[in-house]
DNA sequence: ACCTGAACACCGTTCAAGT
DNA sequence: ACCTGAACACCGTTCAAGT
């Protein structure tokens, strides 16, 4: 607290945190300095000392993001099924937090975000017996698809069809496709 | 020409034409009134008589990349390689112009943009022999596939592996996928 | 019918000044 | 070390005033 000028002493979680649940809760473009200000209760100039300016404070949003990234683990007997646990529990901790995944996507911080399943789907590719030299594109496809069915959630439902599509189910569709085709690829391999 | 001022007299269609190409070559934050009005030899108001406000004029944009994507045509001997040429097809044309499918994406336009193929991809499901009530999902995948690859075009190739992977691998790879799924189940059905 | 400048309410950011 | 208000250069938009 300052006892001079009444205001609350701010720090720089405190910062972040706030402006984290800006953006959960009311987008991006919400996240202005002022309105971050007005809601610490502190002068918007405050904010530049502890966490210097948007775009680092966007970046330190970010980072809290994949940090909080708990690691996933495998679910299922075959390395088809573990796969596809691993895809859904992952786009399931994203969906949690669309506006900030956005956020990371713009940054190109999308390979972070999917480090701590990185690994561990390019061990069941292994164990299925994909060859090695395919394993880079299969996980560049499977987080593609991933990151997609996030990004593009809210768009999904109006997509121009006649009858409407479940979301859940257009992840499952090609989902199950590239399954089948990484499947297909190891056994003729 | 404004023969007391000495400033252009501008049409709608010259202000919808300059700010699509600064939105081309400098992308959509680029498009600011005052610098569209620079650009133009105007002042900044005299756009507002001819677009409205800002979001007017990109409504706009948007609505004529959609007049302007022409009828796209099919090749190929079977269903397979025909739809694969639509998708291929749709994709080239979107990359011409990627900021503004962002645009037009953000403004759940996407439908629209497809409207041109989607009609003739339901045909070669159809002949293909894809149960009728299967053929909304699979349209609604496909679609997603196609907007992804232009919308993502930017971070693909940074998606964090060791190696650095091609995205039109990544976009055969899933199409390929897909197709083959749509087949089998063609097939079984 | 068309174009204009002035004015308003917003932005992010810098900086000198306080304690 | 931390917080402040004033000031600057940007935004989009409105409006009364011109021709």
């Amino acid at each position: 607290m300052n006892a001079a000028t009444g205001t609350k002493s701010v720090t720089a979680d405190e910062v972040i945190e706030v402006a984290g649940r800006i953006v959960d809760t009311h987008g991006a473009d919400a996240l202005t300095m002022r309105r971050l200000a007005d809601e610490l209760g502190a002068a918007v100039t405050s904010i530049y000392w502890h966490v210097g300016n948007r775009d680092e404070l966007v970046d330190a949003l970010v980072d809290r993001l994949i940090a909080d990234m708990g690691t996933l683990r495998a679910r299922g007997a075959t390395p088809r099924e573990r796969i596809a646990s691993l895809a859904r529990a992952m786009r399931r901790q994203l969906l949690e937090r669309p506006q900030l995944v956005a956020l990371a996507h713009e940054r190109a911080r999308t390979p972070a975000m999917f480090q701590p399943v990185q690994d561990a789907i390019a061990r069941e590719l292994a164990v299925m017996g994909l060859p090695g030299d395919e394993t880079a594109l299969a996980l560049r496809a499977l987080q593609m698809h991933v990151i997609t069915s996030v990004l593009l959630i809210r768009s999904i439902d109006r997509f121009g069809a006649q009858e409407p599509v479940d979301a859940v189910e257009v992840f499952e569709f090609t989902l199950a496709a590239m399954l089948d085709a990484l499947e297909a690829r190891a056994r003729t391999a």
